[in-house]
DNA sequence: GCTTACGGTAAGTTATGGCTTACAAAATAG
DNA sequence: CTATTTTGTAAGCCATAACTTACCGTAAGC
């Protein structure tokens, strides 16, 4: 069900961009905001997305709070894009069969 | 570079929808509509879309045109979504022993 | 030939959401 | 205790995009 959540959190190309820095550590928001063309503002807003999509996680270190990501929310993704994996290729197979058959006849 | 496309074209539920109708098996812009709460121009709006992502492929079958689901886009979003899976244990990985490092000292 | 069925496209409307500026809260420094 | 640093939140603006109705093209059937 929160695969719908992740989803729609990892469509915007700036919150991406947001969760594609974390990749190199944890950090605060403002680090996180340095190096991108958006105002912090806009990232804290980008990470509670992100957040309620159990895709990062925050831990308070002084008056910062440093988010890293997390993989609940990239497991749920992987699981739902697994089964479709599966059922395409099941599809295709299906398909790839029907069209031999059809050449047959 | 397409898997940005894929994350795009998943996020919309009504998409999503259709897209999930195609797991049954390959069907017509008509057929797909009939159980979907939005119009069939919508439909062929979305299928559209969808196409773009490599995400289904169409095919002419008289005046129909059967979609179904086409595994290019599925691959270009589980291999980004597999690179981050392995960032995110190794992260988790640094970060648990950091934590113990601490404990010890 | 004309009609019917099926689907893509255009134009217009409306709602969603991403961004900014301004402000408030909480922890550290001095 | 005051000042500074770091972050979250509110209000408002504006662009995007999802949906509808109306129309057009195309293939089959009588």
């Amino acid at each position: 069900m929160a695969y719908k959540i992740a989803l729609a959190a990892l469509a915007d190309p700036t919150r991406r961009a947001v969760f594609e820095r974390l990749r190199e550590g944890p950090m605060g928001v403002g680090e996180i905001a340095a190096e991108l063309p958006v105002s912090r503002p806009a990232v804290s807003q980008h990470l509670k997305v992100l957040k309620d999509a159990g895709l990062v996680a925050d831990e308070a270190r002084g008056t910062a709070r440093i988010y890293r990501i997390h993989a609940d929310g990239l497991r749920e993704l992987r699981d739902w894009l697994d089964g479709f994996w599966d059922d395409a290729l099941a599809n295709f197979k299906a398909h790839a069969e029907r069209d031999a058959e059809g050449d047959e006849q």
